[in-house]
DNA sequence: AATATACAACGAATAAATTAGTTATGCAAC
DNA sequence: GTTGCATAACTAATTTATTCGTTGTATATT
């Protein structure tokens, strides 16, 4: 999977959140100074390009559509960091935010709860 | 903190592999194809300005050394991360990973583990 | 039908990042 | 000291990303 630039990203933001929207309505989504309706326009045709983006036509208009998912790019995004800041190991990578506190102990003892859940899930299917 | 460019991360990943190195040793480590001398030299360059690494001098030489550390940055590049794609919550996105079964039931025994124990070690100290 | 409006498409202008050539300087070998 | 080499600093060239003005066309409005 190709990788976002930082404008494209933004949108990309936007239309995960909305699920599908015109130039328009993005648009509108973005904070103050909002950029140019051409910039946007520009960058969702770009989007096409790569793949992440697809769009219906209403006569002259488009609707856009995420094509790849949140879920998707961001496995695919935390994979590359995982391997490049943690050889690759989510266990190092986990460990070390609860090692560093980052994580509370609310969170930590909900992570577990889930796990053994999945845990059990996993095994039972053997 | 800032954020590196793409370019500017592969000589950090460098640094942070060798702890300390002249432009030389870090071209080194370079796969094939490896970019010029000065490539290096200047991305070094702009990485001081940036703060995120100094040299000591040796005459006319210098040897650079990583200021800001792997964990340090990972630390705030992945808060960024779990920020945009997980809503700010940590637990969140190991839940996302756990389900989807990018994680191995052995990884997930070895994270509860050393849940528990931070979770002890939080506990003991009120 | 003429005019106005809205939009996609195009492309030009600018900015940021990357790459590497050129230059200047210090040091070593002779 | 002169020559050659290594290196940092500077700078130019190139590539990639970003931004937005302009244009053309379809549709709506009168």
């Amino acid at each position: 999977m190709r990788e976002l630039t930082r404008a494209e990203e933004q949108v990309m933001q936007v239309l995960w959140k909305i699920k599908k929207g015109f130039v328009k309505e993005i648009l509108e989504h973005f904070d103050e100074p909002k950029p140019a309706y051409n910039t946007v326009s520009t960058i969702v045709r770009i989007l096409q390009d790569k793949g992440f983006v697809t769009h219906k036509a209403y006569g002259r208009t488009h609707e856009y559509y995420p094509v790849v998912s949140k879920n998707e790019y961001s496995k695919t995004h935390l994979s590359t960091f995982v391997n490049d800041y943690f050889s690759n190991s989510f266990e190092k990578m986990v460990s070390f935010f609860a090692k560093e506190k980052s994580i509370s102990v609310k969170e930590m003892e909900e992570i577990m709860k889930i796990m053994e859940s999945e845990v059990k899930k996993q095994k039972m299917k053997r």
